[in-house]
DNA sequence: AGCACGATTAACT
DNA sequence: GTTAATCGTGCTC
């Protein structure tokens, strides 16, 4: 399969948080392939949205999301972890999908060497957790995923029926002021085990 | 130069 | 349910 195009990632950032559930990650990582089904992800909006870290404009750190869709923002926090995000919407505006968690379907071995040898529920089912079990850390931002060779990538895989998709605010938000706090911007897929708890 | 805090996780009680 | 771990980022002095 092929890297999801960048007209996938340019449109509005949650209809692509909506439609990244079911599409494949895919890690190329020492020659081995890591892959997931994509079961949670959340949206985070432009300047306004005090949840996204673009609410401080363009820093070095947020340049990327202010750059065209399909580019991977992976940034590090509490000290210790690293999570993934694909930049989205037009060239401009500050915007990105945060991937939450996914289901593990290949390199399965290899993502437990990484993560320690934890079972398939705890390998992916967060957004730091993800990102150890598939390498991904500062080496990994601002990369094109929309190019074929890429080292990491997005390809279409399932398409859950809208029924089984539900959404809800986005987890650990603290003191964001309303509205955002309560904007329902995270997608998950209902009743699967692999979304994070 | 120093400070408070974070889109979390694992290991506790 | 509570808390330690651990450091880059953006802001203030």
């Amino acid at each position: 399969m092929k890297p999801l195009p960048r007209s996938f990632f340019s449109r509005s950032t949650r209809t692509v948080a909506r439609e990244l559930l079911g599409c494949r990650l895919v890690r190329q990582l020492n020659g081995d392939r890591l892959a997931g089904i994509v079961v949670e992800a959340e949206a985070y909006i432009g300047e306004q949205d005090q949840a996204c870290h673009a609410k401080v404009g363009k820093t070095p750190r947020t340049q990327v999301m202010y750059g065209p869709a399909g580019f991977s923002y992976v940034y590090f926090t509490y000290g210790m972890h690293w999570m993934l995000n694909v930049v989205t919407a037009k060239e401009g505006f500050p915007a990105a999908v945060l991937i939450r968690a996914i289901q593990p379907v290949e390199g399965i071995e290899v993502m437990q060497d990484l993560r320690r040898g934890k079972n398939l529920v705890d390998l992916c089912s967060g957004p730091a957790k993800l990102t150890q079990a598939l390498g991904i850390a500062r080496g990994q931002n601002g990369l094109d995923l929309c190019q074929p060779s890429s080292e990491l990538w997005i390809e279409s895989g399932l398409v859950f029926p809208r029924h089984v998709i539900a959404s809800s605010p986005r987890i650990g938000l603290g003191e964001t002021p309303e509205p955002w706090r309560s904007k329902p911007w995270r997608y998950l897929v209902k009743n699967n085990p692999f979304v994070s708890k």
